[in-house]
DNA sequence: ACCTGAACACCGTTCAAGT
DNA sequence: ACCTGAACACCGTTCAAGT
């Protein structure tokens, strides 16, 4: 009774279509290299994905639903942890990895995902506005409902941008870092 | 003697790809659908630019003359009339053509694209940044020189953060004012 | 239930050939 | 100088066939 380290291919494809999709987009990713890298035949992908955009829906899906696994304990700490934790996971991928957040980057190439991709994508941007919303409020308790939202959607937007912009110009940290520092020195982050 | 209205086949490459590159990006830029829209074969594409490559090279090259062309006029007005010509620039894609900021759209794809045509998307970061770093040094008559490389860039990034993810959440124009009000709200705009 | 090889119409690229 | 058809190795997708 031995508890083989099973592996299961579905998750392997998820998780290599996700680190693709992070580094080089949507559109680059390639059935046969994914499946290579999983080991297994191309043909055998379509089986658990039948389509491109089936896997973007998936890889999306699954995004989103980290987030919220990841960022919802910090969602209690007090306003300025809250908000360092949540810049911080925007500089993840400043390692050398050269990854972009999945939602930003499918967000580029939104026409050509399919209806459902796009579903998840919204779902993913509500999560983040969601999140933001609820540590924001305790901040700042006479704001209203479409303020606290506004300022949520900014924000995202904002991190978006800084993450995009400091990716294209040779992955520099140090731009993302400027970038940022600017968006707290603004106040709107505060 | 008669002018015909004389076609640049180069131009006419040049600017179906732009558009093309604005609405779906680059990787989904195909030589064949481009060649059909100006009218010639797909092996002749290759005669004007080589490689994909060379045509996104030349594509954001165009795109960064043609944001020193448009923007150079603004750069002495007021201060909030110049700011406002800049953020116009970012809602012209929300006219239902769904198209996106060139040289956003390439820093999400710029893994599949060769060095010079980075180098085109580094120029035309620095286009952006010269000319708001102009517009601001006359506001802010005792910021450092890196202060307002600081807040250029961070300006340049928040637009383009807004731009994708109202683009990405439906084009949605509302979104991307929403954005943009909070921003100016915020003091990052000033 | 899960995987595969072979076929299809696509893609960027090359090249010899045309004008 | 500019364009073309044909070939090449790629791509997503389908499907009959295997276990």
């Amino acid at each position: 009774m031995k508890t083989e380290p099973r592996i299961d291919t579905r998750e392997a494809i998820l998780s290599a279509a996700r680190l693709t999709v992070q580094k080089n987009g949507y559109n680059t990713l390639s059935f046969r290299d994914l499946a290579e890298d999983v080991g297994i035949k191309s043909a055998s992908v379509h089986y658990h994905f039948p389509t491109k955009g089936d896997l973007a829906e998936a890889v999306m899906a699954r995004f989103a639903d980290d987030f919220n696994t990841v960022m919802e304990p910090h969602s209690d700490k007090p306003f300025d942890e809250a908000i360092d934790a949540y810049l911080a996971l925007f500089r993840v991928g400043f390692d050398g990895s050269n990854r972009m957040c999945v939602g930003g980057m499918m967000a580029a190439e939104v026409t050509a995902l399919p209806s459902p991709a796009r579903g998840e994508i919204d779902r993913f941007a509500k999560a983040h506005i969601d999140w933001l919303k609820g540590v924001l409020s305790k901040k700042h308790k006479r704001m209203t409902a479409d303020k606290l939202e506004a300022k949520a959607t900014a924000i995202f937007a904002a991190m978006e941008g800084a993450q995009l912009i400091a990716r294209g110009l040779d992955a520099n940290e140090d731009v993302f870092n400027t970038i940022v520092d600017t968006y707290k020195a603004s106040g709107l982050l505060d």
